[in-house]
This record gives C-alpha cells, sequence and structure tokens, in this order.
DNA sequence: TAAGTATTTAGTTATTTACTTAAATATTAG
DNA sequence: CTAATATTTAAGTAAATAACTAAATACTTA
C-alpha cells in the first residue's frame, strides 16, 4: 500500500538506509554500522522498509543481506508525475 | 528542505489534499467540506503543505485560495528515479 | 555441546503527530 | 459600527513514532 511506502520514506534514517543500499546490497550490521545508533532501533526501521516492499532481504547464514526493491520507487514516480502533468 | 516533504507526504489526508488541488484551485473552506474533519484541524495540514512548498496560499478577500505548487513535484521524482537507474 | 556472533523481538519511555474545542483575526455587508 | 463569514492560532489530549536496554533466536565454530 503506498500510504505505508511514504510513511517509510518519512523518516531520514530511513532514507539514508536506502541510499546505502543503492550502492550495494548490505548485511544489517553493515547498514547499522553507518549509523550512531543501536542495532534493534536500525532493525526496527529495516523492518518498517521491508513492510513498505522498498527492501528486500535474504538470509545467508547467520547474516541478512538487505538489498533495494526497485519496484515500488516506479509508484513513487508515477505518483509524483500525475501532478505535474498537463491537463 | 525534503524531509518536510516527506513528512508532508506520509498523512493521507494531505495527499487526498494535493488529489483535489490537482482538479482545480480550492478555498480552505471548500477543501475542509471534503472531509469529517475539523476546519482547524485541515488548516492545520494545509500548513504543513505550504511549509513543504507543495502549495501556494494566495488572499483574495475573505477567502484564501489553495492551489498546487508543481515545482516540488520535480524533486520527488528526481529522488525517486536515482533508485533504479541502472548503475 | 558450549561459546561467540548476527540479528530480531519485547518492553519501556520521551517526543511528535493529528485531532479536538475555544478564541483571535480579517474581511464583507447591513 | 455591528453582525456574519472565512480562516487561523492557541491550548490540550490520545495515539503513534523512534529511540533505548535486555532478552530471545539462529547460526557457526571450537
Amino acid at each position: 500500500m503506498l500510504n505505508d511506502v511514504f510513511k517509510a520514506l518519512s523518516d531520514p534514517t530511513r532514507r539514508k538506509i536506502l541510499d546505502l543500499l543503492k550502492e550495494k546490497d548490505l548485511t544489517a550490521g553493515e547498514i547499522s554500522n553507518h549509523f550512531n545508533m543501536s542495532k534493534p532501533s536500525i532493525s526496527q526501521h529495516l523492518k518498517l522498509l521491508k513492510n513498505a516492499q522498498l527492501v528486500h532481504d535474504e538470509k545467508k547464514g547467520q547474516y541478512i543481506f538487505y538489498s533495494l526493491n526497485t519496484t515500488v520507487f516506479h509508484d513513487i514516480v508515477s505518483w509524483a508525475f500525475r501532478f505535474y502533468e498537463k491537463k
């Protein structure tokens, strides 16, 4: 649902996580190393991003790799684009 | 700032206001008639949308007309587009 | 199997958000 | 000038959010 997407995007930490994942896939631990914030807090943010389908996670052994799920970004572009189309 | 924009977009009432303004410019009162919510609440939402530069307001007599400010939507598209460009 | 590492879940708390009603401001019309 | 209309500002409140620490889960390795 688009509401979850916009809610997810409304937090700067979560948008920064997306920026990091744009460069390459990362584990939860690697992601949390980029922030002055506890691992559980980052874990919660990741959960929200996942629920909004903005990221995907894949378990590999004891690590969980996170990656961007680009499909939802298309929806965002479509949403925003409607507002500056000529009527 | 992009943060204000995403915060503004994170609420469904505010997104619906943008949808209404996409069709035509409206006064604060006309906007609030579309919602089961007090006028002051809508006024607060409009203030947030204005701070995020998503809408523009113009006073005409005792009325205030609100209209879309399409420029920021370009920024949203640019932001989202970066995430599905080929590297 | 026991210890260590990676990550999440649970429980708590302070802050922010979205609403309400009441009061204030500004414009128009009699 | 007074009353009516349009809108915002102020003050208060319940619910949601974002953070923390402690505990639980899952995998790996000695």
